[in-house]
DNA sequence: ACACTATGATTTACGACGCG
DNA sequence: ACGCGTCGTAAATCATAGTG
């Protein structure tokens, strides 16, 4: 097992909190007509059934892995939009 | 109506540094939690309502700092030390 | 005014954990 | 066990602010 230093010297880089998977996909930036694609199919439904997974991950060359992760993290901006929209809405 | 919506959430992007103060309480945390600069959803709060920024905000700024800070460890030696020197003086009351 | 860098915010991709 | 949900995050990238 790894075994910890301290943090009280500045030489330490003090790194346990070093992650990063190295089978990690690196992340590559969906293009303008897949976002879009995929923002008219969560203002249809926040939710995908398979079927529908299928269809879009299809039609947008996408792994249906992708398309179930991105519906994830729409949910999830959506969520903090909200969440910051509620705490104060002045304009 | 679609156009002007839509330059309204983009102005999301639209930013400003965080005070020195802000920055500086940031930075002590940090460098006074190296070894686990994780800071709790309280203690987030916390730093948000003394940087006046929001909690968001807060772990955007450590989600940068751990990366960066990771990715070129020598490039944040001195400023380590500075807030190193500062807390150990804290410390010392 | 203009590169170039610093910095805050957003976007992909997972790991960890929960629930039915 | 499976499979999809949320939550928090890493890492890359974006967009702008700051600086020389």
């Amino acid at each position: 097992e790894k075994q910890q230093q301290q943090q009280l010297d500045p030489n330490n880089p003090a790194a346990n909190w070093i992650h990063a998977r190295s089978t990690r996909k690196k992340r590559c930036p969906y293009t303008k007509y897949q976002t879009l694609e995929l923002e008219k199919e969560f203002l249809f439904n926040m939710y995908l059934t398979r079927d529908r997974r299928y269809e879009v991950a299809r039609i947008l060359n996408l792994t249906e892995r992708q398309v179930k992760i991105w519906f994830q993290n729409r949910r999830m901006k959506m969520k903090k939009m909200n969440r910051e929209r509620g705490s104060k809405d002045h304009l | 109506v679609m156009i002007l919506r839509s330059r309204f959430l983009d102005a999301r992007r639209k930013r400003r540094n965080f005070s020195k103060q802000a920055t500086e309480i940031l930075n002590e945390y940090f460098y006074s939690h190296l070894s686990n600069p994780y800071p709790s959803e309280e203690a987030k709060e916390e730093l948000a309502k003394k940087c006046s920024i929001t909690v968001s905000q807060v772990s955007n700024w450590f989600g940068n700092k751990r990366i960066r800070y990771k990715k070129n460890i020598g490039k944040f030696q001195e400023e380590a030390n500075l807030y190193a020197a500062k807390t150990a003086v804290t410390a010392a009351h």
